[in-house]
DNA sequence: GTCTATATGCTGATAGAC
DNA sequence: GTCTATCAGCATATAGAC
């Protein structure tokens, strides 16, 4: 009994080192292919960023192949969970602000991540090719859905949601892929809270006037 | 004579075959580091993509590095010119709408070196450091100054240009970079004439709008 | 499970024949 | 000027000791 308490724990013990252990190996491996895409990643910069040898990384992920489609998988939901803030019910304005926010913070909290899926989608989405002609379309017809409400109600101008939304990735995007242009132009060294709050008001505004979101339905002209 | 003629002649032909070379060379390389980035990309592949063995790259380019500078370097030029499209003397919505155009078409017509561009800035832009803190800045300035002068007389909202033509660069640039990103979006396989036109007439007019462009000055509130 | 040692192939770059 | 042949080093991945 007490052999199998022990086993039964030494499972336990093992199955969360073995967790932890890859966990770490993932974050080395995001940090590394969000750098150097991943051609020019390899298995040496990642494990030497895991603090361990490249034999242990290969016992986790048999090839890097595996260790990318891996990253990429965890990235995904990340960023699809902000488009359920587009709700029929909610005000075009708070929408729109609430979801720019939310990509904004993203940016913000998850830079490397952001930087993997963009080195995927700039290499023409090798590996991500189901997942954007699938899923992605999956997850996102309910948004297009709730524009063309808004539009019918009058809530908004007649405009094309998808070009909208593209706007709205890029122009959040930018502070976390492009970070270094950022700061370039705001002669920064480091972006600070003010910094995205800032990005996140005038975006914000901008688009939400743009679109002549309002209210309660505009009269007939 | 009649060598010193063939000898200028042929010094011409020479001058002219290595400069066509060359310009094989940085062609293959620019898309190749397009796809792959500075660390993934090999000479190898580029030899091949210019049809020529990899000694004879080396010949033409000694480092990977320096073929790496020189395509970077021949891109920026391209990427600064229409920023003289902003005038103090022209209507806010004519130039931000002639500027949105440019930019879409640049991304339309140059996607590989817009690629090559973003791949550097992904990377935090060890090869463009000099460049994102002196020239850019530099030749930047002007457009600041035009968007001061329209706020000072009233021709547009209270903004941060910084942050606005961040979002412009961004979301035109996004045509070029994330293109299979826009085409998942769209359901197209391939972006035609219509789609480009579409992007320019509605970013253009969500950002004329958003901004509170006006001809006339804005009365006093 | 983890590591050292190593196999196999590809890398950037060069030497030297033509 | 252009190429074939080749270098030393590093890549991914594995075998097998512990």
């Amino acid at each position: 009994m007490a052999g199998s308490v022990r086993r039964s724990r030494g499972g336990g013990v093992r199955e969360a080192k073995r967790k932890e252990n890859e966990t770490r190996v993932l974050d080395a491996a995001a940090q590394v292919f969000a750098k150097s895409g991943f051609d020019g990643a390899t298995i040496n910069q990642i494990a030497t960023r895991a603090d361990m040898p490249a034999a242990t990384v290969h016992y986790y992920f048999a090839t890097k192949e595996i260790l990318y489609r891996r990253v990429l998988y965890d990235i995904q939901d990340l960023w699809a969970e902000p488009l359920a803030l587009f709700a029929v019910d909610a005000m075009p304005s708070e929408a729109l602000r609430a979801y720019i926010r939310a990509k904004i913070m993203l940016a913000r909290d998850y830079p490397i991540q952001s930087r993997v899926f963009a080195n995927e989608l700039l290499r023409g989405a090798p590996y991500l090719e189901g997942y954007l002609r699938i899923n992605y379309n999956e997850k996102i017809q309910h948004v297009w859905d709730v524009f063309d409400t808004w539009m019918s109600r009058g809530l908004i101008d007649p405009i094309e949601p998808k070009g909208l939304m593209l706007t709205i990735w890029a122009a959040t995007q930018t502070y976390a892929d492009f970070e270094v242009q950022v700061r370039a132009v705001l002669r920064k060294d480091q972006l600070e809270t003010t910094d995205y709050e800032t990005a996140i008001e005038q975006l914000s505004r901008i688009v939400i006037k743009g679109i002549g979101a309002r209210d309660v339905p505009a009269r007939r002209a």
